[in-house]
DNA sequence: CTTCATGCAAAACATTTGCAGCTGG
DNA sequence: CCAGCTGCAAATGTTTTGCATGAAG
């Protein structure tokens, strides 16, 4: 992936230019969504700030997470149950591949997705603009541990 | 696709032999789901029930909705902003295009899938079991009226 | 008849919003 | 300073649930 701390500096650049203020409680969340590899969710972003700063409301996170997401510095990868992820590294569509078992999303690397979205255009004659593209199952991990 | 007539039959055909009523409701929401080969949303089914039994509670159709969602005898397609919609005719994993303007919602022919599935498991080590792979954009008819 | 389904209304739950007071720059 | 941010609490919107009444088999 992307050097964490070169996102780091990206996003907060990019609220910076913005005029957006870099208050402490937007830095910490920046901060974790810039410098996790993980896709965290916002109960778990807003566990970390806590840490920090006990006040912060939960509403503050979701406020930043959404201006971040507003700013293209953030993907949010939703889920119908709930429980949002987001991924500040690679702020674009790209394919996942989620553990059921441990929650846990991964970047494939996919290069036969360019082909797919060709045969699929030749095939439906949509013009395409995005993807969201999710796999399900176990992890080495998880699959290993299995009952 | 399969034949409708064939998908409604066995549609109730499952739920007869699980001992499951066939209420006029009920049977009003499996007919929607079976004969509809768009990909209609509990709002939808609830308003075409609504013109046969005008009692019917929205809770009824997501009762049903999602029952048959547990013989498996549909497919959710859960969106995270609300409004999922539902697949009677293929209740198994395959990838969508969904119109962005009109919210169409179409089934490709994608054999390329297959081989990306691979691809990923030799990648990741993920042992797979299921998948959501949607692709997003205008349809032919939306890309015309665009301006 | 008896069990299961319906329909209403209340609950659940993640996320959003309104607003008074605080604070970054 | 003062526009913009925080934190609280109330609102939102979809889906779920509890329960009394009603109907399928």
């Amino acid at each position: 992936m992307a050097d964490p701390k070169i996102r780091l500096s990206e996003m907060l650049g990019k609220l910076k230019g913005r005029n957006f203020r870099i208050t402490p409680q937007r830095f910490a969340v920046v901060k974790i969504l810039a410098l996790s590899d993980g896709h965290p969710s916002v109960e778990m972003i807003y566990e970390e700030v806590k840490k920090d700063f006990p006040t912060t409301s939960i509403a503050t996170v979701y406020k930043t997470v959404s201006l971040l997401k507003d700013l293209k510095e953030v993907l949010e990868l939703g889920f119908p149950e709930g429980g949002n992820r987001y991924d500040g590294n690679r702020p674009f569509p790209h394919p996942h591949v989620i553990c059921v078992k441990c929650k846990k999303i991964v970047d494939p690397k996919l290069d036969s997705l360019t082909d797919m979205t060709e045969e699929l255009v030749s095939d439906t004659g949509f013009e395409i603009i995005s993807h969201r593209v999710d796999f399900f199952g176990f992890c080495p991990e998880c699959k290993r541990k299995r009952g």
